[in-house]
DNA sequence: ACATAAATGCAACTTTGTTGCAAGAATTTT
DNA sequence: AAAATTCTTGCAACAAAGTTGCATTTATGT
């Protein structure tokens, strides 16, 4: 038990550490090994760096953000086909939004295959466009008419974010 | 008083009105000049044609579902500014869905152009893939964190409709 | 280190959305 | 009621977004 500590310990010190002949923060790092592992995703350069976006960004990313932000380094259709993918494991979930472009969010709870339960209210900011999840807000009730059966229910709460202000 | 109720009643009966050289039933063509004049847009074949698929289909309609149902007989470009006229007239909204696909429907309450105020929530089914507005059912109030500033909040309801249970 | 299975990149393609401009309608004016 | 004016439409060309098949490369278990 002293052993483990003290090798995070140290390993946490020495900041960089190279996967793929990239180089991580230490913390991030071990999200990413972690999060890929569990899904029984292969450890690529790809999904590696799309997820430490994700991490670094604390928001939710459109394809086009990840594009850019990547550096031009994958091919669209791969950053496509990875987004898809942690769709499908449950690694991230996608957020609605009014203008047609899918935001995509890490999932902070453990998620099933197939089956988001991110009941939480998703912030769009009008100034910067920036959309974060509230993860402390749940989604209220909402009564629906008889015979409608609700699997998920999606808040998008639209105005100024508290940076903005 | 008497008379206006005897000559609304006399149309009723004489069920097709040529409007352009196409019929519509007449409370439709009624519903569709009165929605136009209203807003200070020209009486087009387009637009009565659209609005009439609107009035017709009860719930939300994608581009692509408008392009369909009107038998291909505008371009695609005169669809695309129909709906974007409209929107701005305050006479359709767009729904946010988690799927890159906007969708359109009817406002019922008279929105200002621009703002749009239609409080209630909209359900989409996952059997029948439809989208209704419940007009009845209002958005719930949702406590944001210091700081944040909501303008607008969007709910949408994913599950199975009344007719597909 | 090797074999196997999976992920990537490329090319070609489809769908979706946008813009400028000439021709055509609807409305207003006379 | 016809002419003038304004707005709308359709075409063409383009830009952006997303998909699919296939050969090559990469990751992983043995």
């Amino acid at each position: 038990m002293k052993n483990q500590t003290e090798t995070v310990s140290r390993i946490q010190f020495s900041a960089i550490i190279p996967i793929n002949d990239v180089c991580y923060t230490m913390t991030h790092r071990q999200q990413i090994l972690q999060i890929l592992k569990r899904n029984q995703l292969s450890v690529t350069d790809s999904r590696s760096k799309i997820l430490e976006l994700f991490l670094l960004h604390n928001g939710a990313l459109a394809h086009a953000d990840i594009e850019k932000k990547s550096g031009a380094s994958f091919d669209r259709v791969t950053v496509y086909r990875t987004l898809q993918t942690f769709v499908e494991k449950g690694i991230v979930h996608t957020i609605p939004t009014a203008d047609n472009s899918i935001r995509y969010a890490l999932c902070k709870d453990e998620c099933s295959e197939g089956h988001h339960h991110d009941h939480h209210v998703h912030f769009v900011c009008k100034q910067c466009g920036s959309t974060v999840c509230l993860e402390d807000i749940s989604v209220p009730e909402v009564k629906l008419p008889r015979g409608y059966q609700s699997t998920q229910v999606e808040v998008v709460v639209n105005g100024v974010c508290k940076d903005c202000k």
